[in-house]
DNA sequence: CCTAGTCACTTTGGATCCAAACTGCAACTC
DNA sequence: GAGTTGCAGTTTGGATCCAAAGTGACTAGG
């Protein structure tokens, strides 16, 4: 564990928690002992107490005064509406990216794109193996996700970006991607869809773009939520 | 200095220090030293360095590594960047509110926007006093951002409200309110703006309150845009 | 048998201490 | 004269120490 860049002890276990929450390394629900923290990243509570802090003020842990530090739970409701702000942001997005798509961008779609296909031919011609299809779908989710954010970089507005960032980060990843092993049929449904919205923002026709992109991270939200209240009901 | 209900310390010191950047009271680009914090605050660095995490992850401050805390900067391209974000946001909301508006949601809204008449009419009728003027300003700042805030409160999605207040917290109120007192233009025309958004409003007209609140934050975040070019130049 | 009070234990919050990193200046070398 | 190296001062980062708050169990009393 070197110092890292530049950047603080605390920063580096901020990111390092974040990731494993957002990953479901770390459930849902769970308590943060800063005592454990700092023994299993082998520094003192100080830089722990920090990163902890930094993770409050983004929403994802909840910190109960002097009775330790929860992960914020996730509800199915508050998935939906977390999707309905995506959905409103990344077609605003799509709509700004295909005014402005430069051939650097439109190279970076196309081989997020790609990257989503082949993720889905290894999907398809895979047998009952549960755990290989668990990893395509894990993998195809941080293809899905990347295509997302070339998009969101194409649109070239910081905060937007930024914004739609804090939000994917507030519904854990673990989510995302169970969903669709749970329900394949959203795999290839999401490949006609990312194909479709390719092809406007490629043809620079900004007003289906947006359409599609916001029906799109509706669905997947929707899909989501109902994975959600299956678990939970 | 109580020890405050259930928080600790760092989150007081986080909130204090968040609204007296956002009033202006500490200026955008100012150099934080721990140490003065925590002699101002009466506490040691402990918490003051938690704050900072705090303040650091929501992006209002900047750790330069063992060179102090920066108050963020903010350029005018970003100012118009965020309110592009918001302006989209603020629409969902006004489009979510004009469909599902209790008689509580409604006499808030009206309430809301009788503050901003009395506001407007108090600055109307004042003469060249420029320290009242000043105050007026402010005054009528509040009174917007809570018309704002009453129908992001309507609009039932708590994220989208997050999001917009975190958004809100990015631009300085200082300047907010400083555009307000530099070009007084502005204030009618943003009287009759929030005069039609509540029509559309309370009758329900959802498409309508929609495009007007969009374009009304749109506007406003040109006047701040304006304001900082001519700050900047 | 149930309830209230107390006491030990756990865990966080705040203060203090020490080490490391960055700054600026000054002196020295080429 | 310009550039570099070293040193003192400042400020943050991390560790440790102590106090306070919350938890849970055990006991005594009704």
């Amino acid at each position: 564990m070197e110092p890292a860049r530049g950047l603080s002890r605390a920063d580096d276990l901020a990111r390092e928690l974040q990731a494993e929450i957002v990953t479901g390394r770390i459930p849902l629900g769970s308590r943060l002992r800063q005592e454990d923290l700092a023994a299993r990243f082998g520094v003192s509570r100080t830089p722990v107490r920090e990163a902890l802090r930094q993770l409050q003020a983004i929403g994802l842990v909840e910190q109960l005064g002097h009775r330790g530090a929860l992960v914020r739970q996730f509800s199915a409701e508050e998935c939906r509406n977390v999707y309905l702000v995506r959905a409103e942001l990344e077609g605003l997005a799509a709509e700004r990216a295909a005014g402005r798509l430069t051939g650097y961008d439109r190279s970076d779609i196309e081989a997020a794109q790609a990257l989503l296909r082949t993720g889905y031919a290894r999907y398809a011609t895979l047998g009952g193996d549960d755990r290989g299809r668990a990893i395509i779908c894990e993998q195809w989710s941080q293809a899905n996700e990347l295509y997302h954010n070339v998009i969101l970089a194409a649109a070239a507005c910081p905060p937007l970006r930024d914004t739609v960032q804090s939000l994917q980060n507030m519904v854990p990843r673990s989510i995302a991607w169970r969903t669709f092993a749970d329900d394949p049929e959203i795999i290839p449904r999401s490949a006609d869809d990312h194909d479709r919205i390719t092809d406007a923002l490629v043809a620079g026709d900004a007003r289906r773009a947006r359409r599609l992109l916001h029906t799109h991270v509706l669905d997947t939200g929707e899909t989501a939520a109902r994975w959600l209240d299956r678990q939970g009901g």
